[in-house]
This record gives C-alpha cells, sequence and structure tokens, in this order.
DNA sequence: CGTAACATTCAAGTTCGCTCTAAGTCAATG
DNA sequence: CATTGACTTAGAGCGAACTTGAATGTTACG
C-alpha cells in the first residue's frame, strides 16, 4: 500500500494529477484509510503504468477513461477492447513512421545550415 | 504567387492560422497586392514546410519564431541557429526512442488483452 | 459592375492537460 | 496535547495553439 506522494514519486506524476486522473475516471477504485486518505495498491500502479504509456503514446484522457470504464464493465468488452489498442497501436506505428520523415527532414536541414555555418566561418576567417 | 487560400490548401493550415503564424512572428516579409492582398513566394510556402516539420515534431511555435528571428538576423546567427537545430533534432530522436519503447508494450498489451479474449471466447461458446 | 475573396482589428471561446489555491482534516512526533 | 506536515475537497486559473466571429471595409476577376 502506498501513499500519493510515493505513488508520485514512484510515477512521476505530481500526487495533483494523480487526483485529477481519479476525478477524470482514469482511475477508479483506489481504497482509503478510515481516515480518508488514499491507498494505492500494487495494481493501481500497474493500472497506472498502462496509462501513463497509453497516453505518453497519445491516447487522450477521455480515450483512457472510456478504456477504463471498459475494463470496469466485465469481460464482454474485451473484444472492443483489443481493438481500440490494436487500433491504438496502429495509429502509433503510423505516427512514428511519419516522425521519422521529419526527423530526416530536420537531419538533412542541419547539415545544410552546418555547411552555410562552415562556408561563413571560412570566409570570416580569410577576412580577419 | 500565391494567395492565402491557395497556400491553405497547399499546407492545410487555414487562412486564419496563416495569419495568426504571421502575427506570431513564424513567417514575416510575406509580399503583398497593391491592394494589400497575401502573395506567398515559393520560398514563404519552402518557409512553411519547414515551421511545419518543426512543429509536427514538437517545437513550440515560440521556437520557431525565434528560429524565423535569428535568420532574419543574418549570418553572424547561424551558429546558432545549427545548434537549435542540432538540439532539437537530439530531442526527436530521445522521443523515437521513448515512443518504441512504449510501443513494445502497447504491442504486448495487445497479445495479453487478445488471449483473454480468446479465452473468454471458447468459454462462451461451451456454455452455448 | 457584381460578388466572392481578401483585409484588419479585436475579442472571446475552445480544448487539453494540468496546476494551484483555499480551507479544512488527519496522523505522527516531542 | 500542541504542532507540523501530509492529506482531503471543490473549484479557479493557466498556457498553448488555435478557432470563431463580428464588424467593417477593400480588392480582384469574370
Amino acid at each position: 500500500m502506498y501513499s500519493i506522494q510515493e505513488v508520485s514519486r514512484k510515477t512521476g506524476l505530481t500526487a495533483h494529477t494523480l487526483r485529477y486522473y481519479e476525478k477524470e475516471g482514469l482511475l477508479s477504485g483506489v481504497e482509503r484509510t478510515l481516515g480518508g486518505f488514499r491507498q494505492y495498491t500494487d495494481e493501481d500502479l500497474e493500472a497506472l503504468g498502462l496509462i501513463c504509456c497509453l497516453k505518453n503514446t497519445g491516447m487522450s484522457l477521455q480515450e483512457i477513461a472510456r478504456f477504463v470504464r471498459l475494463t470496469q464493465e466485465g469481460e464482454h468488452t474485451l473484444a472492443e477492447r483489443v481493438e481500440m489498442l490494436r487500433a491504438h497501436r496502429e495509429q502509433v506505428i503510423e505516427r512514428m513512421a511519419e516522425m521519422q520523415k521529419y526527423l530526416d527532414k530536420v537531419t538533412w536541414k542541419v547539415n545544410c545550415f552546418s555547411r552555410k555555418l562552415q562556408e561563413y566561418e571560412e570566409r570570416t576567417k580569410q577576412q580577419a
């Protein structure tokens, strides 16, 4: 069992963000102490792991919330959940390919500008 | 020479956004007709290409504006510009590596859930 | 010459994902 | 038992990057 601060440390999310995620339905059923303090289990941590993974690959919090809702509805939503993950995976692959293309362009630009810089430096050196 | 609508079509940015970018200093020195209508040159389009490239790889409009400002200041800012692009390139590479790791996790999850789904389907088939 | 496209200014609204504040409650320590 | 610090809530605020809209006027083209 972990306090919100411990989870914050483990996940890199602030306590504020953790509460926000809970409010937005990304994480649910977090246990509480008698006094009302959150107590995260290892399963909660695991769930947070998936949440961060999906978030960091560009899934919106809304979509993640939908996924979580489906999970709570039980096994009969498995097909839909698999479909969501598959579609997301395809999107990530697509975006990575796109990113690679942009990266190539940036690389090309870096080289382009490096050459220009060299020329410029030689020119100013001569003048000095 | 292209009108704002033509550039909008070519770039996928709305006319509003193009004017907005100009206002924010991302694109400057766009020529005008006597009547004041924007007339984009091929160089403007090229510049927009770089802008979109940088934006789509996660550079903020503010940073892009800074790059553009440096370009306008002339050759003596070449070193700084090269440095900006290099740093950005490194960041993109880093993010792509990270993305690949997350993708692996998503792939793993897809398989995980696919298996669960299959088991579930077999179970419900038996019951039927 | 009509009309569609363009211009400007300017403000307000939207979405996303937080981030922070205020005011109060709980838990551990000397 | 007082203090301190971590925790609670509800809700306001923020920054980025647009997006929309209104008002009002000008221009280009068939």
